[in-house]
DNA sequence: AATATAATTTAGTCTATCCTAAAATGTTTC
DNA sequence: GAAACATTTTAGGATAGACTAAATTATATT
């Protein structure tokens, strides 16, 4: 087993490997909330370990040992966080920081126990994948709410999950995951957009609008 | 937040304390599977947060504020384990082993979802008294089996749970806390004991004899 | 009471992970 | 292409918790 500052490096580059097309460094100290410092020397340990390529001044990535790793961690945070949704009722803005601890003590018995609880589920409450236990992941192509015009219908496909203010404002809202919408009008120079789910009109500025991500339906 | 290393230490004293007169070093290095020195050094740092009351050469005993986080731990891990039997239907052999890490990471909030869904229990699922949340515990006087004699009748109130054969030897019988039994025979120098429960007769050497605690009906 | 044995503590290392401060390397700008 | 600025790495320390080996203290035996 590694330990958990190791799975939380590794989680940490996938995940900024996804946004970003260089994860250097600094990105991973802040997102991790080290110093750069620490973080090169965490990233000479996992060349070392061979689960990240890592040259010094040019970036990291996951070798296939390390993504295997980082998926398996994800994995566990996301069915963590959609049965704590599901069984235990915790409201979605406060799974993340719960799933953050259990996910590094979850046994693989009990992960398949979970999965086959909640009926092998796809997507956790925020609507982000969950990745299969052979390491593979379903990523559909998702647009921000911000890319949609005035008269498109979508659906809710995934919102960000890292400020659970966030989450608990769109809560409110009622705009969860699996939620469809129409877009009535997108003000000029990123003004607000609004749009129309469950009959009743909604209007998000465009930074909230930014972290919703849809599929669109038409 | 203590360390994990603070919880099960603090566990370690709180629960040797229960059954030995005197906790001494040694004991709790080799009930925590560590050398006596490394004991020695955490003993010093529990007195020194004022978690412990601790002489050079005189044993360990727990203050006030280290028996209340004891007695939090073995609540946390004792709600968790009968929730992995209850809820995910993990065989009761192996749920100290996982209770074991998720009792450090159980917080406040969940543990109270946890405790309400299970309706308040009192007991885990081997029978031991879970603690309540203001630190108090129900210690009904118990007996070992092997204490009783033929024609007694009783109930398995707590079997020992540190050994997970024994566990899945117990379970394979179907003695389970909350059986009924009576004895039927007691053979003598420590020989074995038949109980009759279920309509069936068993068998029990004096060693697992030893690890069931009862309490008598009549 | 003296010695032998057992238990315990001290002293000094080791690993993991973080930190700060300083040095080195890269990038941008004129 | 050289200064100015930003990024990254190196060097040196801190803390937590474990270890081994040696020293100390307690207990048991005669």
């Amino acid at each position: 087993m590694h330990t958990q500052a190791v799975e939380d490096y590794l989680k940490a580059i996938y995940k900024l490997a996804e946004k970003e097309d260089k994860v250097t460094t600094s990105l991973l100290a802040e997102f991790l909330n080290v110093t750069p410092a620490s973080a090169t020397g965490m990233l000479k340990k996992l060349k070392q370990m061979n689960l990240a390529v890592y040259e010094p001044y040019q970036g990291v990535s996951l070798t296939e040992a390390g993504q295997k790793i980082a998926l398996e961690v994800i994995r566990h945070h996301r069915l963590v966080e959609l049965y704590l949704a599901e069984a235990l009722n915790v409201p979605w803005d406060k799974v993340h920081e719960e799933a953050e601890k259990w996910e590094h003590v979850l046994s693989e018995d009990l992960e398949d126990r979970i999965d086959a609880i909640l009926g092998h589920p796809t997507a956790d409450p925020h609507g982000a994948p969950i990745p299969n236990r052979d390491g593979t992941v379903a990523m559909p192509a998702l647009n921000p709410l911000t890319d949609l015009e005035a008269g498109q219908t979508g659906i809710i496909a995934e919102v960000s999950d890292h400020d659970s203010e966030l989450l608990r404002y769109l809560g409110d809202m009622n705009l969860y995951p699996e939620t469809e919408f129409t877009v009535l009008e997108v003000a000029p120079f990123n003004g607000p957009i609004t749009i129309r789910s469950e009959n009743s009109e909604k209007i998000l500025g465009s930074e909230v609008a930014g972290y919703i991500f849809v599929r669109l339906t038409e």
